[in-house]
DNA sequence: TTTGTAAATTGACACGGTGACAAGTAGAAG
DNA sequence: CTTCTACTTGTCACCGTGTCAATTTACAAA
């Protein structure tokens, strides 16, 4: 993709996505993140017009590491719409912990920043899609309880697997990335399947 | 309760909820909250020691206003889990849209202030309390599914009627009141009685 | 009426952080 | 040896918070 093997560019990313997860949502400062990247400040400014934008690349960068799309291949392949469903909790369930820190700073930073609010909700655009690609599966199946549309049932299912819901779970009431998975798994199944 | 009938006080104060109130999680600035209350910027700083401060007076004066404590008596009051179940979810669900503005605020604020955090623990916990009584009620009617400690169906229950989920069916979805209201208290029932 | 006092105003300032700008420098490629 | 590029150094304007001191207004008590 994107990576064009641009040392210092990367070594910047790199120190931003550090200073990132090592406190959520606290958007780090520029000097540190320079001084962390061992580059003077005004090199961010070389590279990136600003903050936010950094932040955004941070998370493009992230991505393009872990590789998002093959990793949403389980849920793609799967043969029915509950393998489906299951998968694709797990697939983005295992992923949040990953994204956690940038994704957090960018949560924060949305309520006041244009940009920042436009890329998170590019990237929660993209997980619905895959919410809804599970709930149409269901669907196909006969196996959506018909309480739901396909359109609140994957209004619902985006809302469950949140991160704020991870956040909470995991964070303040301690849970397992296990326990976690378990729960939101069998509520999806519960709440959305017959 | 501390509604010292201090006038300037009061009208800061409702300065203030207005202004987060009509841009949630943005923090506004002293000098608009000052232009709003028609006063001095520096009058607030003769009330409040700080913005922070400001905002958490702010949210104890909502509390003040509504009542919260009477709020609660209906799923007090309650004959059995199930009810008190239903009673405390609708009540807390239909606090949430009259405090949301200055809530959000300091749930944007926790991450970097703490006294913010702080603050916003404290009615978190007050909130996860609520919760707990529902199921220690539910328990004692043998009515909690077998699968949850008292413990973990709390944080269940504390993390389905979160602010952030209020916050992404009404707002991002674009859920009615009623349809957030009704498929919450499904998805506690379902998820947690017998 | 004068005086005392509390509450608010006005205007100035330091501080911290972002982002812009200009001039200088080191090193590789021709 | 020059030239181009990437980076550094240093400076500056701007904004918002919080502090301080001096002044004004309003009102109550003598």
């Amino acid at each position: 993709m994107s990576s064009e093997k641009n040392p210092t560019r990367i070594r910047i990313l790199k120190a931003a996505w550090e200073m990132l997860d090592s406190n959520p949502g606290v958007a780090a400062r520029m000097s540190d993140i320079a001084k962390k990247a061992g580059v003077s400040r005004q090199a961010l400014y070389l590279h990136f017009p600003n903050r936010t934008e950094l932040f955004i690349e941070t998370t493009k960068y992230q991505d393009e590491v872990f590789g998002v799309q093959d990793m949403l291949v389980a849920s793609r392949t799967a043969p029915d719409g509950l393998a489906r469903l299951d998968a694709y909790v797990e697939c983005w369930g295992n992923y949040i912990p990953k994204i956690f820190g940038v994704a957090k700073t960018l949560i924060v930073m949305k309520e006041t920043d244009e940009d920042a609010d436009r890329a998170w909700s590019d990237r929660m655009g993209d997980m619905r899609e895959g919410c809804a690609a599970a709930v149409a599966a269901l669907a196909r199946d006969g196996a959506l309880k018909p309480n739901w549309t396909e359109e609140t049932a994957t209004d619902f299912l985006w809302v469950l697997i949140s991160v704020a819901n991870w956040e909470l779970l995991t964070r303040a009431c301690g849970w397992s990335q296990e326990a976690y998975l378990a729960q939101i798994k069998a509520t999806a199944r519960t709440m959305l399947t017959q």
